[in-house]
DNA sequence: GCCATAATTAACCAAATGGTTAACAAAGGT
DNA sequence: ACCTTTGTTAACCATTTGGTTAATTATGGC
């Protein structure tokens, strides 16, 4: 007999049709059969594998948000100058989304929707330290080197600078009047732009 | 008999009810009892007023986008000067979202989810038309006013550092151990802030 | 070959959910 | 007073959906 599925694995395959159904529709969005279909298995060899919904869900938060978390954390831990994390920052942000376009506004949805829950998933109690960031901030600014800026508000600048055109895409896409290599494009340039763009707006 | 509910009005309290629920959960997420529960009414009468829970919500989501669209066209088009559109864009951008907080992720969410169908309904056609705008910016990178930047990048920079700190305020909140009040505070600040980064960054 | 265990499925179930019905109450015109 | 139209409700219905069951099919050790 010829098996069902030319490569076994199933459970590899549920977690890839479940990574691919949760990012795209959301937790409220994602129906189980849709999962189960994606995966090309039944049903009921879902809750074989994972009990819940629930279960699986958190499953793949956990998985995505596990490999994005310890990348950053180490970059902000890093040695590097300001100047530099900021480059790395916004190239290896960019890098990261352009290759899971869609994880930004599922991660972010998904805190809206539950912000405590998602926060204490993400980071096990453990948030990450920004203090050397912060502190690597404020010493550029009393040193005078850079225009007084709030680690907080340098921080969401980054982040927005970075992140938005993700988000936004659909929209932008269409009053800007883009298409989808356009775009690509566009990010590609990013990487480079946004960190000229934040120093020229903080130096002296 | 005392009437159930004080007011009448039943159609205003569901669009009330339905604007709340809606932005708070997403279609996906909404419930129609949900909507009637908030609204104080019988679920039947949802469907007396609005015959499905599709034609509900796009009367939400045009009414709400119907709202925000008119407001930045006109900002786009008039005869300010670059320094000044950017001022007001942010100004009132960051206004607007913040008596609104949860406007930006319901939007971008349902985008996301729909691209081409919602970008149908919130403009019927009628792209807003940046050509004013961009010329604008194009006109001072070529006199040599600011430095070379593509109105894509410088739009998209906009909105981001707008818009960014609402869609991730949960996880700002959490990272930058900020709560509420100080996150007001902020987006206070951003206000005035965020027109003199952008132009720090563009200025020669 | 035989048996225990793991993998997989079709059929089923109960709860949730969008939507409908039929009856009833209010309001307003005549 | 009477009738028509509009507003409102409880009960009901059909479908969807997460989850379960019981039976069937590999699989691997012996």
């Amino acid at each position: 007999m010829a098996k069902r599925n030319k490569d076994t694995g199933a459970e590899e395959k549920i977690l890839a049709a479940a990574r691919k159904v949760f990012i795209a529709k959301g937790m409220a969005g994602a129906r189980m059969q849709d999962i189960a279909d994606e995966a090309g298995i039944n049903k009921a060899l879902l809750h074989y594998y994972f009990k819940s919904k629930e279960q699986l869900f958190e499953t793949i938060f956990t998985e995505v948000m596990g490999n994005l978390i310890p990348r950053i954390k180490s970059l902000l831990l890093s040695d590097l100058s300001l100047y530099e994390k900021i480059e790395q920052f916004c190239d290896q942000y960019i890098s990261v989304i352009s290759q899971n376009p869609y994880l930004p506004i599922f991660i972010l949805n998904e805190l809206h929707k539950q912000p405590s829950v998602m926060i204490a998933k993400m980071f096990g109690g453990g948030l990450p330290d920004l203090h050397k960031f912060t502190a690597q901030i404020e010493k550029e600014v009393k040193s005078g080197k850079i225009k007084p800026i709030s680690p907080v508000h340098l921080i969401m600048n980054m982040m927005g600078l970075c992140i938005f055109p993700f988000l936004g895409k659909p929209l932008l896409s269409a009053i800007l009047g883009i298409d989808a290599l356009q775009f690509q494009l566009a990010m590609e340039q990013r990487k480079k732009a946004m960190p000229q763009f934040i120093f020229d707006a903080i130096r002296k």
